[in-house]
DNA sequence: GCCGTTTTCGGCCCGACTGTTTTCAGTCG
């Protein structure tokens, strides 16, 4: 039983209780609770197998939710949820997902109208009979079938790195309005999100009506879904959608922080405010109608008693607390990185030279670099083979020979076989400064063979860094699914380091994985797996994920000076 | 449904925009 899919049930039981029209802080708990089993790290079904008790030690699980928790893991339903489906008027929780749509309105359409489906809703609308319902009019009718129709298969989140693109793009696009003093990117974006629903904008100006005229008029709007004074709302041809809050100075720090989130992050520190009497909103932090501040995000912080709070560790995920105690980790950011550790050359399926990559690494300033060209088991990239690395190491060693402040390592990235075996030869292993092991074929094997085939890998005396270790790729792949704890582990026991992959479509370690393998006392790197020069710069979301899983600078390995770090890699060989 | 150095009951974060309404419910973030 996956946390996900406990998760997801959880969810669903709250949609159906928004249309049944249950007490709200019902609902909340509900979702509170499935966003608390999907992030934690370890297999849920494992706390109920180890300790009945241990569930009630998650946040916001009391005894009713954990004995759901207990039935879900037990009879893999839960038959609260069954009930409710049956009272639900059918079709309701699919009519949702469509945006614009409610639990009330779900449910108007689902009662009166007997409609089941996004595509009998699509129907419904055509044949003009949705205006005429109580709480629609025309203008709803047709917002339905604007939705619907702009509507692309298969919608999902898009990577932070593309959303990136656009939403400094619109910065720039607002910035040139005069009058705008200061304009950032808030939200899970700005938490440093592997991926992103939607972008959230700020913006401090005077003149809010000139702002949103100038926010919907960018030239990639598709759509305008609102445009008022201080809020405005579009979607791009993408499909991205971008809204805007237009704030005054005086409010900006309380905004920035508000729009930022998380949502249970925010719900949390208001709570706190309202324990000191405080109110806390977007325009600032007031006790009754006095502002106590609201300038500075510094403000908020102040006013419940806590110290600045990075982003990325807003999430309600234990935060607050290690604020209060003083033991937020010193997050390890982008200018502490002194090398990257995994990228290829044309002796494989990179793009670009062993000297061409080198150059360029020098050129961001880098200390060291590894080249780490694929074994020969990838035959579609045509990998190199025990004498091809050789070969390559002597390429190393006359380049190193002309680089001024560049160190270059010589690597492998050495596929696991499903039996654990690598694939090159122990003296070729054993001749390389740096070896990654990485699984790229037969991801899909049962949980129990493959946690024994990375168990076997990591247990080789030259292996030193497990790359992307799940192979998942977002929104494409889910990756191979082995014990995660085990193979943590065995990762400290043989001091194999652990891989945050930069590349925007891995980010591989999750935030979550990187959080247990800190906690676990393992070491991580952070690297891009460039294939190209272009790609160096990829570091930055790496160095994002590796902070929202709460990465101090000391737990990662390429912020070392080259000798301490090649002291580290090499103390269990 | 959860939670408690104010509480085991009575709280639970807060506000803007839209569209359908004649003062506000629904939706969203």
């Amino acid at each position: 039983m996956e946390n996900a899919e406990i998760a997801r049930l959880f969810r669903e039981m709250a949609e159906l209780l928004e249309i049944e029209g249950a007490n709200a802080f019902r609902i909340r708990a509900y979702r509170n609770a499935a966003r608390v089993v999907e992030e934690h790290a370890e297999p849920i079904a494992d706390l109920v197998a180890r300790d009945g008790k241990a569930l009630q030690e998650l946040p916001g699980i009391g005894a009713d939710l954990a004995g759901k928790i207990e039935e879900i893991v037990r009879t893999g339903s839960l038959r609260a949820l069954k009930a409710a489906q049956r009272e639900a008027p059918r079709g309701a929780v699919e009519l949702m997902r469509v945006p614009g749509i409610g639990p009330a309105k779900a449910r108007v359409l689902a009662e009166q109208l007997g409609v089941r489906s996004v595509a009998g809703l699509a129907r419904a609308a055509k044949a003009g009979k949705i205006a005429g319902l109580p709480g629609f009019g025309a203008r709803s009718q047709q917002k339905i079938l604007d939705e619907l129709s702009a509507r692309t298969a298969g919608e999902h989140r898009i990577s932070r790195a593309v959303a990136a693109q656009y939403g400094e793009s619109m910065l720039a696009h607002l910035r040139e309005l005069p009058g705008v003093t200061r304009a950032d990117i808030a939200g899970s974006f700005r938490r440093g999100r592997e991926t992103v629903g939607d972008l959230d904008i700020l913006v401090e100006c005077t003149d809010g009506q000139a702002v949103s005229d100038r926010f919907v008029a960018f030239p990639e709007v598709r759509e305008v879904l609102a445009h008022g004074p201080t809020k405005a709302s579009v979607v791009l041809r993408s499909g991205l959608q971008i809204d805007l809050r237009v704030l005054a100075a005086a409010s900006y720090g309380a905004g920035l922080y508000y729009f930022t989130g998380s949502k249970a992050h925010n719900i949390a520190i208001r709570r706190l405010g309202q324990q000191r009497g405080l109110k806390i909103n977007e325009y600032g932090v007031f006790r009754g109608k006095k502002r106590l501040g609201g300038a500075g995000e510094m403000d908020v912080f102040r006013a419940v008693g806590l110290p600045f709070i990075p982003p990325e560790l807003r999430e309600d995920r234990g935060e607050i607390e290690a604020a209060r105690r003083k033991q937020l980790p010193d997050l390890v950011t982008l200018a502490d990185i002194r090398g990257d550790l995994q990228m290829h050359s044309t002796d494989s399926d990179g793009r670009a030279s062993l000297d061409e990559m080198a150059e360029a690494a020098e050129a961001m300033g880098y200390e060291y670099i590894a080249i780490t060209d694929h074994g020969p088991m990838l035959r579609m990239v045509q990998g190199l083979d025990d004498a091809g690395f050789r070969r390559q190491r002597r390429k190393i060693d006359r380049l190193n020979a002309r680089l001024k402040t560049l160190t270059v390592l010589a690597g492998a990235e050495v596929d696991v076989h499903a039996d654990g075996t690598l694939d090159l030869a122990d003296e070729t292993l054993a001749a390389l400064d740096i070896v990654f092991v990485a699984l790229h074929a037969q991801l899909d094997l049962p949980p129990e063979r493959q946690t024994e085939r990375v168990l076997k890998a990591l247990s080789h005396p030259s292996v030193d860094v497990f790359a992307h270790p799940t192979g998942r790729l977002i929104n494409g792949r889910r990756g191979a699914r082995f014990d995660l704890d085990r193979a943590l582990r065995a990762a400290v026991d043989h001091g194999v380091l652990l891989e945050v992959d930069a590349q925007p479509e891995r980010l591989d370690l999750d935030d979550t994985a990187v959080r247990a393998a800190i906690a676990a006392g393992a070491h991580l790197v952070i690297d891009t797996d460039a294939h190209a020069p272009a790609e160096l710069r990829f570091m930055r979301w790496g160095v994002d994920q590796a902070r929202r899983g709460w990465a101090a600078k000391s737990a990662v390995a390429n912020t070392r000076p080259l000798s301490r770090f090649l002291k580290l890699l090499h103390a269990h060989r």
